[in-house]
This record gives structure tokens, C-alpha cells and sequence, in this order.
RNA sequence: CGGGGUAUGGCGCAGUCUGGUAGCGCACCUGCUUUGGGAGCAGGGAGUCGGGGGUUCGAAUCCCUCUACCCCGACCA
């Protein structure tokens, strides 16, 4: 390709609204424009890079043994009510009418359509396992689209769907597509950690996630430094702490701790560390509201709180209001001494004496206070997120917690959809079984923007070679004028085309600085230029994008040269 | 959903408080010069000042309203 014929749409000063280094990058470099909010286009440069993230997808998974067809994006509701989905979906669904007034949704996902097509095709056993899967782009209306196609609500996903007879075989499957996945990221040149997760609103039981490592990531996940243990720290357990609580030193005292709210305030007034002031959240539960008490110095997992037994999921915040009307006392003020709500207490905060907490007045907190003594012996539950630090929950080592953006989620869904929707085959003995499922999901297009989150520096990007838009570009210095130079660039352009690189010879007649700072810019692996003061000493100059300095090399040590690099 | 902010040539911004002929940088077009790190000179084109309504002799500027986009929050005890 030629710049003439393959424009570059670079930009030298940033569009004011991108925020993360990713966003703004693929706007300088001219792979997206942004159409609306969470909607954007690609441009040529940008879907090279898409379309290899794609390939790459594509080979593995059939390699893997799943075969690929492609559905609609758009789906009937009934689907969806008889998944009980169209109901439980909310407004991250989009929803529409066609010209009948029939209900119709854009495809956020696609276990409704695979589930309909596998009852309607699938008949016995002896067709199972299978695995289908689809690269198409999806919808979801998210409450908050942002740093450009990281989160999009319009993006382009490679989504994969088991069928099998029983447990064991959804087992093999998803041990595969596991394995898959981690040669996938592998080959796309990404430091990724698989971890545990939750399952969230697509259902179903065990699941993984794949996180590309990255500051700006939006979610937090901790390993162990002495296993392999890794989950999502809205799954990682924290344990209860070990050995018996420290004896009680203290009598409880009502003290005036007037206009003192925070946890921070209540430790700083009452010169108390913040690890023994509890916490108390209030939160609405299926009967009324539900007490949540926390070491000050910990932060409330919702996941895990939402899984409680009385409480709502997802969990809902008890607002002001709601609960002085019913304790009389502000949030604030709140704590477990005498509180008639259901409590919950967590690990850590039952196993800390002399604490701090509110004392159900305005303005009036406790101190020294000990359960067992002053308030009933808690049962104590999982309730906190883990901190850098903790002990892993498989007894080895301790947690780290790193930043990550999930670019891969793998789940066991069980029969959640072939049971409702009532998709069985004939097993041996010729009776009816409901199909056992997996589902397996990449965010193709949020690979473009992890992959640049990770791979960067202060010139722009520095693509892994197998999704750089081209391997190699050829910077040609004074390309109208000296004719030596374009010849020499054209003989160059067609050697490395033949030896089967993809080359983008840059004829535009620009100057240098101009061609360097945009070839830079768009994160070609590999620039030769060519140029007469080179050429009076009988060599090109290659370049690197990801080192330093360039080196010297005769004209036709130039496709050896870049054969021999390894593939990064 | 709640809070905050922004909207002025393609991009980045000033001008708005204090109403009086719409400006700057980059980009773009033409010509000449230039060609190893985002060139120089000269000339040029391009803006319903987000939309609608109002106040006024006069509105980018003041008032009302709508829309779009961005940021923060949705752990506060």
C-alpha cells in the first residue's frame, strides 16, 4: 500500500474529550472517528489493526474445533421472554418496534438466537459437543460509554457457544477454550492474567476472565505471589482473620462527637487508627432494611453483599430518609450496639476489640466497644474486598492487586437457556436430555484499545508485531526530487511485497519530520528510509519503532534483515 | 440516575463577566523557495458563534427553553 492510495488521517493536537491514552491515540493516529456517544467508525488504518485482531480470533478458534456462523444482530423479544431475560435485562437492552409494532432488541448477546437455532437443529448425542461461534457486533446501551471503543455501546465481539450432553463434556470444552483463549492473547503480543470471576448477569456457574494488565484498566484483580491463584476482586475471598481476638481493655463509653460523619473524621476526633472504627451501611433486603458492619479502613464488595441471604441484588444503598425514619438517626451515625436491623458483620470487623462505631444518635458515637460483651458474639461472613496484602485464599502466599481490562470472559452456563427454552437432544437410551451449555466471549474491538493502553510511549503507538496495521513502511526523504530515491523506494517496495511483508510506502511529498513523527504516531513495527545521504554510502537506514538507533544496511540485506526479526 | 462542565471555521482555543462590524494557532487551497525530525515567505478560502424563543436600536455576549457531548459519583456512616 501507498499512502497516496491508503490515506493516513493523523491529527496533531487531540479532540478535547478523549481521556485515556488509548482513546486518545487511536483518534491521532486515524483509526476511529467517533460518530456519536459509544459510537464510532474505523477508518482504514484502524480496521486493518481490527480485522487482524479478528483473524488471529478466527484461526484459533477453529482450531480449537468451533465452527463459525454469523447471526442476526437483530433479535425477536419472544426469544428474550421466554428466556425470562427480556424482562431482567434493563435498559442496557435496546429495545425497538418494527413497522407490525412487534417487539424487537439489538443483540447485546447471543444465547437466546444459538439457544433457539441448537433445539431447532440438534437432535441427538451423537452431535455433540459443538461449539458455534460468531464475530458481529453487538449492542449494549451502557449507562456511560467512555474512553472510546474500550467502552462502546456498538462493538465488535467474537462470542462462542457450547451444546453437550453432560457436565464432564462442558468441562473438556471449556478446559479448551480456556487454553485457547490463552494462546489467542499470547499470539496478539498482550501481558494478560486469566482469574477467576463472577458470573454476572449472563448466569450460569464457574467462569473465568481474561485481563489485558494496564493502569487505566476499570477493574481490579489479585493474585497470589506464591500460586496460581487470580480472580476478580469483586470474587476474591477474604479470609477471616487468624487467631483469637484481642481481649477486651476497654468499657464501652457514649461519647459527643458532634457533626463527625465520616470514618476519617471519627479517627481523627477521636484519635482512634481508622482499623478500629466499624462502619455500618444500611442497605434494603427483601423485608425491610439490612445492616452491613465493616472495618473502617475496608470497602463493602457489593457482589458479595448482594449474594446474602435477605438482601437485594443488585444491592441498593439505603438513602438518608429511609433510614432515619427508621432508626431515628442519620447515616453517620449508625452501628451495630443495640441496632434492630439484620446485621451482617464481616470477618475483620468482628475480630477487632475496643472499637469505635456509631452510636444510633445524632452527633454520638461509641468507644470501646467489644462483641460479646456490649453486643451479642457476631457470626461473621465474607463481605469486604481484599487488600494488597491479604493472604490468598488458597493458603499460599499473598494478594497483590494489579488493574486489568477484561478483554475475554469464558463461562459454564449449565442449562440456564436450554432448559428454558427447552433444548434437548435423544442420549442413547433415547430419552430426552436437556443440553448442558458454556459460552465464550472476546471484546475484538476493546483488544484494539488494550493493546495500545499497553503498548505506547510518548511518540505514540508501538504495536505488537502480529496486529501492527503493517509490519514494514518505507520512508522515502526528498521522494520527488531525487529520482535515485524513488526508484531506490519502489525497488524496495516490491521486494518486500514479494517476500510477502505488508509494506505502506510513504509517497506523500512531505518532509521528513512530518513522515517520522506520523509513521511513529501509527505504530509501525519496522521503517526503512531511504534517502541520498544514505544512498551516497550505499545503504538504507532501518529503524526499529520499539529501540533506539538506526542501523546502516546494504539494499538487498534489507528483506533478510526482516525476515530474521522475531516476532514480537 | 444524581452532580458538575462544555458547545465559537476541520482540530485546539480566545472573545461572554462589562451587548456595538467574530479573532488566534494548527490544518486546508495557490505560487515561489525548501527537503534527515511536525519548513519559510506571499496570497487565499472557510464560521447559521449547538437549536428554538425572548429582551434590546443592536446579542457569541443578557433571559427562558431544548439538544448534544464530556467529567465525577452511584461505599456515606
Amino acid at each position: 500500500m501507498r499512502t497516496s492510495q491508503f490515506p493516513l488521517f493523523t491529527l496533531k493536537e487531540v479532540p478535547a474529550d478523549a481521556e485515556i491514552v488509548s482513546h486518545r491515540l487511536m483518534l491521532r493516529a486515524g483509526l476511529i472517528r467517533k460518530l456519536a456517544s459509544g459510537l464510532y467508525t474505523w477508518l482504514p488504518w484502524g480496521l486493518r489493526v481490527l480485522h487482524k485482531v479478528e483473524r488471529i480470533v478466527r484461526e484459533e478458534m477453529n482450531r480449537a474445533g468451533a465452527v463459525e456462523l454469523l447471526m442476526p444482530a437483530v433479535q425477536p423479544a419472544e426469544l428474550w421472554k421466554e428466556s425470562g431475560r427480556w424482562d431482567q435485562y434493563g435498559p442496557e437492552l435496546l429495545r425497538f418496534h418494527d413497522r407490525h409494532g412487534r417487539e424487537f432488541c439489538y443483540g447485546p448477546t447471543h444465547e437466546e438466537v444459538i439457544t433457539d437455532l441448537a433445539r431447532r437443529e440438534l437432535r441427538s448425542y451423537r452431535q455433540l459437543p459443538i461449539n458455534f461461534y460468531q464475530i458481529q457486533t453487538k449492542f449494549r446501551d451502557e449507562v456511560r460509554p467512555r474512553f472510546g471503543v474500550m467502552r462502546a455501546r456498538e462493538f465488535v465481539m467474537k462470542d462462542a457457544y457450547s451444546f453437550h450432553l453432560d457436565e464432564d463434556s462442558l468441562a473438556e470444552t471449556y478446559q479448551q477454550m480456556y487454553e485457547t483463549y490463552a494462546r489467542i492473547f499470547t499470539r496478539l503480543g498482550l501481558e494478560f492474567r486469566a482469574v477467576q470471576a463472577d458470573t454476572g448477569a449472563i448466569g450460569g456457574r464457574a467462569s473465568h476472565e481474561f485481563h489485558v494488565l494496564a493502569e487505566s484498566g476499570e477493574d481490579a484483580i489479585a493474585f497470589s505471589d506464591a500460586s496460581d491463584y487470580a480472580a476478580n476482586v469483586e470474587l476474591a475471598e477474604a479470609l477471616p482473620p487468624s487467631g483469637p481476638r484481642p481481649a477486651p481493655t476497654q468499657p464501652m463509653q457514649l461519647v459527643d462527637t458532634p457533626g463527625v460523619r465520616s470514618i476519617e473524621e471519627v479517627s481523627r476526633f477521636l484519635g482512634v487508627p481508622v482499623e478500629r472504627c466499624l462502619k455500618t451501611l444500611v442497605v434494603r433486603g427483601d423485608e425491610g432494611l439490612v445492616a452491613l458492619v465493616l472495618r473502617g479502613d475496608h470497602t463493602l464488595n457489593e457482589v458479595k453483599a448482594a449474594k446474602l441471604p435477605g438482601v437485594t441484588a443488585p444491592l441498593e444503598m439505603a438513602d438518608d430518609e429511609e433510614i432515619r425514619a427508621r432508626l431515628g438517626a442519620g447515616v453517620g451515625s449508625i452501628g451495630p450496639v443495640g441496632l434492630d436491623l439484620p446485621l451482617y458483620v464481616d470477618h475483620a470487623a468482628g475480630h477487632v476489640a475496643d472499637f469505635v462505631c456509631g452510636a444510633n444518635v445524632d452527633g454520638k458515637h461509641y468507644t470501646g466497644v467489644n462483641w460479646g460483651r456490649d453486643l451479642p458474639e457476631p457470626e461473621t461472613v465474607d463481605l469486604r474486598n481484599v487488600v494488597e496484602g491479604d493472604p490468598s485464599p488458597d493458603g499460599r502466599g499473598r494478594l497483590h492487586i494489579v488493574r486489568g481490562i477484561e478483554v475475554g470472559h469464558i463461562f459454564q452456563l449449565g442449562t440456564k437457556y436450554s432448559a428454558a427454552m427447552k433444548a434437548s437432544v435423544l442420549d442413547e437410551q433415547g430419552r430426552a436430555v436437556t443440553m448442558t451449555m458454556g459460552c465464550y466471549g472476546i471484546g475484538v474491538s476493546r483488544i484494539v484499545g488494550a493493546a495500545i493502553e499497553q503498548h505506547h510511549d510518548e511518540r505514540g503507538i508501538v504495536w505488537p508485531e502480529p496486529i501492527a496495521p503493517f509490519q514494514v513502511a518505507i520512508a522515502p526523504i526528498n521522494w520527488r526530487k531525487s529520482q535515485r530515491v524513488r526508484e531506490t523506494a519502489e525497488r524496495l517496495y516490491m521486494a518486500l511485497e514479494e517476500a510477502g511483508m505488508e509494506v505502506i510506502l510513504d509517497d506523500r511529498d512531505v518532509r521528513p519530520g512530518v513522515m517520522f513523527a506520523d509513521l511513529e504516531l501509527v505504530g509501525i513495527p519496522h521503517r526503512i528510509t531511504v534517502g541520498d545521504r544514505a544512498l551516497d554510502r550505499g545503504v538504507v537506514e532501518y529503524q526499529a519503532r520499539r529501540e533506539g538507533d538506526a542501523i546502516d544496511l546494504p539494499l538487498d540485506a534489507v528483506v533478510g534483515h526482516l525476515r530474521a526479526r522475531p516476532q514480537r
